[in-house]
DNA sequence: CCAGAGACTTGGAAAAATCTTG
DNA sequence: CAAGATTTTTCCAAGTCTCTGG
């Protein structure tokens, strides 16, 4: 226990001196800061590179990024050194080294995310996506008027930007051979979208990390038919939107809104739909109850946003056990009850089912034990609902990359939860930039 | 335009830490 | 206080999107 703790704080001081980064001044954290040890890779999906050797990363390997007159940091490895010191403040990494899986791709090292430079970013994001309110209704306006264009290329963005607004796809670019094969808005293939008359969609694809997105949903009927027609006369494993990438795409919707990309939808919709059930299921109670419709926009947003995870291995015992232990307080509820009607005709209590002989209680102590344990069972099953709701459904990623912070601070406020209770530590820290919002900020 | 290089955000799984409970 | 459950952190893969040079 000792040791644990001594060998922990030693790994701590180890590593103190990479954890730190004087940017402009100021010390910030820096992220993850170690390479990847040499290894077997493991992709996602049918990865056609599944399996194949990662090699060890060497100083040679490494580009350094840091300040003209800044120290370089003392290579760690005797007899080697680093590949190269750059002095480049267009940027924000401080080192990066070749993918040895992919040598086209990189591999970096940022500042943490609760760094200030993150923080503003992120704050610039979160702020484009609520500049993305003022344009959305002439969007839709637009992209309603383009179903029908005889301009296929427009009528594919037309559509396309329907689907991203609507499902919160994401924008699909294109993927080499040498990856997984998986899709987005732009790659849809045509066997992707099933149509059902007279007006719905059934999508099946996988999507970013090969997870599967699964949906049926009613669409406008100029969709529907649009659909139709870029399916037609294609074979099921070709481009449904052939005319269109993501590049053009993109370029159509800078035209609407500055700085407007694919991506800023599902930022929109994921904190645009926050807000609003929050502002809609808000009640009056305690604390706990605010939580539950906290938590209940969060899986709504997730939803949306096609957040999975697997079911962990054990969860059908762990439902098992709780139905186990619901049965149990039944049968003590069922105990308490006889034993309450004999003690208000003043006899004694039953013999416990171990033959041991029970205290005498007072029908008001009995009535208070049997109210007690009826609301443990009723939490019980609470519990296990939403454990059971949420087995497949991850909440994590959209509070960390989706959900303006600013719409839960302020909520917080306003309703007088603390925001320990939504955000950990490091949301905290990753958010500080929020913290100081005003109660009435509305996304 | 267009492809490829580059840089940054987003993602789920697994490991580690912490909390709960019998 | 140990086993099990839950939460947090780490890991690193996989996306998005910009820029550049031809």
């Amino acid at each position: 226990m000792q040791e644990k703790k001594a060998l922990k704080e030693e790994k701590l001081k180890q590593e103190e001196k990479y954890m730190w980064a004087i940017v402009d001044g100021v010390k910030e954290k820096v992220g993850n800061f170690r390479v990847e040890p040499p290894g077997l890779f493991r992709g996602r999906g049918e990865h056609p590179k599944m399996g194949k050797l990662k090699k060890r990363i060497h100083p040679r390997d490494i580009i350094i990024n840091i300040g003209e007159d800044a120290p370089v940091p003392e290579c760690p490895i005797p007899g080697e050194r680093w590949k190269e010191i750059r002095h480049d403040n267009t940027v924000t990494w401080l080192c990066y080294w070749s993918d040895p899986i992919n040598p086209k791709l990189f591999k970096y090292v940022f500042l943490a995310a609760s760094s200030s430079l993150k923080g503003q970013s992120d704050k610039e994001k979160y702020e484009k996506a609520r500049l993305l309110k003022d344009y959305i209704e002439n969007i839709r306006a637009a992209y309603t008027k383009d179903f029908t264009s005889k301009d296929i290329t427009k009528q594919q963005i037309a559509v396309a930007t329907y689907l991203i607004d609507k499902l919160a796809l994401r924008a699909g670019n294109e993927k080499d051979d040498d990856e997984a094969d998986t899709v987005g808005c732009c790659t849809l293939k045509v066997e992707n979208v099933t149509r059902e008359a007279p007006n719905k969609l059934q999508f099946n694809f996988l999507g970013k990390d090969s997870i599967k997105y699964e949906n049926t949903v009613e669409v406008e009927l100029p969709v529907y038919n649009a659909i139709l027609k870029f399916q037609k006369d294609k074979g099921p494993s070709d481009d449904l939107f052939d005319k269109l990438d993501t590049n053009k795409l993109n370029t159509h919707l800078k035209e609407l809104m500055p700085g407007l990309t694919a991506k800023v939808f599902r930022t929109y919709n994921a904190s645009f739909t926050l807000d609003d059930k929050l502002a809609k299921d808000t009640k009056d109670g305690d604390v706990a109850e605010k939580m539950v419709v906290y938590n209940h926009a969060n899986k709504e947003v997730a939803i949306i946003c096609n957040h999975q995870r697997s079911v962990s291995k054990s969860h059908s015992a762990q439902m098992t056990k709780l139905n186990e232990k619901i049965d149990e307080l039944q049968a003590v509820l069922k105990e308490l009850k006889v034993d309450l009607d004999r003690a208000r005709k003043g006899k004694p209590p039953t013999k416990s089912s171990d033959g041991k002989s029970k205290r005498n209680l007072a029908p008001e102590a009995l009535e208070k034990k049997i109210s007690q344990t009826n609301a443990k069972v009723e939490k019980m099953r609470r519990d296990m609902m939403t454990k059971e709701d949420l087995k497949t459904i991850a909440l994590g990623t959209s509070k960390l990359n989706y959900l303006d912070p600013r719409i839960t601070v302020a909520w917080c406020k306003r309703h007088e939860v603390p925001i320990e209770k939504i955000f950990n530590k490091s949301l905290i820290a990753k958010f500080a930039w929020a913290m100081d919002v005003d109660p009435d900020f509305r996304f």
